[in-house]
DNA sequence: CCGGTAGTATTATCCCGGTAGTTGACGCGG
DNA sequence: CCGCGTCAACTACCGGGATAATACTACCGG
C-alpha cells in the first residue's frame, strides 16, 4: 500500500539501530544510540511505543523485556520519504531533483563517474 | 549563513506564491491558495506571521495592508532541504541518493537520457 | 520471604506546524 | 460623524516529535 512512513529525526535513528541489528531490545537501542544522543532510557521506550502505535514497528516479550522488530524496511521509508521531498520541492520531478544535486552540491568528478556508471547500466537494463 | 531552513508543507506553499509574485498581501496569498487548500484568510495570515518570526519572510506595510517579500531563495530552501533528507537517509552520500532515484523510482528512458547528458555537461564543465 | 534492580507504563512538558475564531483598529461612504 | 467592511493582532487548540521523571511490577539473590 506504500503508506507515507512520515519518520523524524530520533526515529530515523531508532529504525537505523532495529534494521541493523534485526530486532533489539530498549537498552540494545539507548546502549547503541547513547554515544552520539545523550537520551535517557524512558526517552527511548516512549519513542519505540509511539512508534508501535504508528505501526513502523512491532514487539514481542521475551521475559520480562520487550524486543522490537521493524516493520517497514529502510527502502520503504527512503522511497516513502524522497518521494514526499520531490513532489514538495520539484513538483515530482525527479530528473529536476537530480540536476540540483549535480549542480548546488559538491559532486567530484569520481562521484561523477560512477554516476555515469549507473546510468548505464541502468539504460542496458531499460533496454532489455 | 546557509542557516537550516526547514519548512513545512503550507509553508513551502505560501513560499512558492511568494517566489512567484515577488511579494504579495495576506488576501493574495490566501486567493491563490484557495482551489487548492480551502483555507481561511487568517490561516494564511498566522503563517505568514510564524513565517515572519523565522526569518523566512518579511513585511511592509502598505497604507492599511501588509505586502509580504520573501527572505530566503527557492534554492536556499531546496538546498537546504535535500542537505538535510541526503544525510538524515544516506549519511550525506549524495551518489547513494542518486543510486536510490535510478532503482527505486520510475525513471523512463527518456529521462535517463536527460540525466545522462547532465552528467555529460557537467564533466565537461570539471574538466576545464 | 524480602528488598533491590531491571524493565515497562503512565503522565507531563515543550515546541512547532497547521488551522481558525474573535477582537480591535481604521478608513470610506453616506 | 457614524456604522460597516477590511485588515491585522491575539488567542486557542490539535497532533506529533522529542524528552524525561515518576510510578508500578516482576523477578532474582540472599
Amino acid at each position: 500500500m506504500e503508506t507515507s512512513h512520515h519518520l523524524g529525526d530520533l526515529q530515523l535513528a531508532i529504525m537505523r539501530v532495529l534494521w541493523s541489528h534485526g530486532e533489539a531490545t530498549v537498552s540494545d537501542v539507548h546502549e547503541t544510540l547513547e554515544p552520539e544522543r545523550g537520551l535517557a532510557l524512558t526517552t527511548i521506550a516512549t519513542m519505540l511505543t509511539k512508534m508501535e502505535k504508528k505501526g513502523v514497528v512491532d514487539h514481542r516479550a521475551e521475559g520480562r523485556r520487550f524486543i522490537y522488530r521493524p516493520l517497514v524496511s529502510e527502502g520503504q521509508v527512503r522511497r516513502s520519504m524522497v518521494s514526499d521531498l520531490t513532489s514538495q520541492l520539484f513538483r515530482g520531478d525527479v530528473t529536476a531533483l537530480v540536476n540540483h544535486l549535480l549542480s548546488e552540491h559538491d559532486i567530484d568528478s569520481e562521484e561523477l563517474a560512477q554516476l555515469r556508471e549507473m546510468i548505464a547500466s541502468r539504460e542496458r537494463k531499460e533496454d532489455r
